[in-house]
DNA sequence: GATATTTTTGCAACCGGTTGCATAAACTAA
DNA sequence: TTAGTTTATGCAACCGGTTGCAAAAATATC
């Protein structure tokens, strides 16, 4: 059906070779030659078979887009800037959804099969082993929003969660709070984990604030209202650091339906600061994850792997910063 | 790097030809042989390489999944519904996003260059000639979420948005509003046109209700939010049709910002039926849109398409219903 | 046991490109 | 002009598979 490189050939009197250069930048070709075949391309409808050339180029421009959060809002931006990123670089993403993968291994052989040149798993809960296999089978991989280590196996981008976490107690500390809840995400998350250890961590040195913890289902609306109205059944805290911003607006839910007022009655901080948090009828007070920046920074990595394949894991932190809206009491004037 | 079947073959002592078989379902192979080439392919860790073979077969089985709405929180659960039900009939989505595209020509152009078995369109406004592009070329092509028409030019998937608009409408006459407001999207897109079609030939048919009309500049919370603003200052109707769930959402914002209340002042009924529909902060009264049919057919069409590319384009309608919540007045005792 | 039939297997060509190498053409320098 | 260099082109092998065809092996038939 599609027009070949050895169409365009023929038409053009040229030899095979000579299409192909005009096609391959950096390639020797006279102008005289460049014309014609571009000539014979235009009238045939040609354009180059990638997949054929990734044979022998060993380069198929196609990254694995890797993730489990289809419901997180956020991911949508994510989804954005990743597809707009790579599409940029001209690479292309296959996206894998891992969401309901019972066997990763799957998703790792069918992304060999199809020769992708790297892996961007976007997700703070990487199956363990996932990084590995491709690693081991040389194909770079970056892990976005993953956890932070001194000397990770793969490249990993993001943000400090234990510093997320002491930046979220430090805050409800100087609010005067002296009783803060944690309202994690689901605890086998490492990102859960890494926030309560940061949180429990600054408020250790505060003996005279009252500390509670506990855990939602998961990262949703449903998990952080349900988890929230429980908690305000029993003593609850002033204020709570909610797991993300969608845990968070469950749990404002929560809040408003109880009859209770946010922030007067119970305080809220979420952590992401994504595009609903900044909506007025939630105006959700919460830690800005500069999503942006990870993205840019993921698919900077991954070319600059690419280029260099020899590169070593290398990861990078960025840090976080508290958005003021209307979910936490002001500080209290000295 | 990677293992090729040259090597299984010979490890295992067989031909290619052999080895290729025993990959190939259908393919005439002995026992024997099948034995022996998998404990070879098994000892080395070999996987076919899906790019190569695409190449004599003509089936990639990657289908561009296309789409410029990576705004709308529902096209989260769209991408997943897609990913999920492509992966499952181990098809692969490509991912492409053409928000800021000026020239869609190139997205063909790389489909085409990658060679995609079939298209996928999530949009409401697919760029004009951009499906005729890939028909053209023998791509088969589905439009999810597209216009209805009775002779398309490829498959269409979705709902008939004059019938929607028709439902909003005969919903606010039977709550007994004596002032509806047609509150739109972008007026350049066809779903918008359409919606408003349907809405006020409705309308026409009750000549005692006063209509009235705007487009707001985006489906997107802000542009809801302002276009309900503006409204608000001069004489506004008695509820609102919103162009989805997004800007009826700003819309509400908005309302609650300038002190009214919903539904008592200012009624509102969404379109789409997203997720945070339900969420009890919002609880907005909405037009249910099937999308997970709507997916799992345009799956299901483009995968009948794929087995026989004869197929004659064919739209796939469903029909929406009312999901009653909290943003419009019940309908009034007889 | 000999022959006809069916199933397995390997050979070799092909899918649509790329690329090292050798030769031809174009250009420089003297 | 001629020799020396540089640049452009074509040949042929290769990338990692598939597949039609014919020969070989296994089964069935009598």
């Amino acid at each position: 059906m599609a027009v070949t490189l050895k169409e365009v050939a023929e038409r053009a009197g040229v030899s095979r070779s000579a299409v192909s250069r005009t096609f391959t930048d950096g390639a020797s070709v006279s102008d005289a030659m460049r014309r014609k075949v571009e000539k014979a391309a235009r009238e045939l409808g040609y354009s180059p078979n990638a997949l054929a050339s990734s044979l022998t180029t060993g380069r198929t421009k196609l990254i694995g887009l890797v993730s489990n959060n289809f419901h997180n809002p956020i991911f949508l931006e994510v989804f954005d800037l990743f597809t707009r990123g790579l599409q940029d670089r001209g690479l292309r993403p296959l996206l894998v959804n891992l969401s309901d993968e019972t066997e990763p291994d799957a998703s790792v052989r069918m992304l060999r099969q199809y020769s992708v040149d790297g892996v961007i798993v976007a997700s703070s809960t990487l199956p363990p082993g996932f990084a590995r296999a491709f690693r081991d089978a040389g194909v770079p991989v970056v892990h976005a929003f993953g956890r932070y280590s001194s000397s990770p196996e793969v490249h990993v981008v993001g943000i400090d969660n234990r510093e997320a976490g002491r930046l979220a107690a430090r805050t409800l500390v100087e609010r005067g709070y002296t009783h803060a809840g944690f309202l994690g995400g689901p605890e086998s998350s490492t990102s859960t984990q890494d926030r309560y250890t940061g949180f429990m961590t600054e408020m250790s040195a505060h003996p005279n604030i009252k500390v509670t913890y506990s855990f939602a289902k998961a990262y949703s609306f449903d998990a952080g209202r349900d988890e929230m109205l429980r908690l305000l059944k029993d003593a609850p805290a002033q204020a709570y650091f909610g797991g993300d911003d969608v845990m968070s607006i469950g749990a404002l839910s929560a809040i408003s339906d109880s009859g209770l007022n946010c922030p007067t009655d119970v305080g809220i901080i979420g952590l992401n600061d994504m595009e609903m948090a900044r909506w007025n009828n939630i105006n959700l007070t919460t830690i800005h994850q500069p999503i942006r920046q990870i993205v840019t920074s993921s698919i900077e990595l991954m070319a600059a792997t690419l280029a260099d394949p020899e590169r070593f894991p290398e990861a990078r932190i960025f840090s976080c910063a508290v958005v003021e809206r209307g979910t936490l009491r002001p500080a209290p004037k000295v």
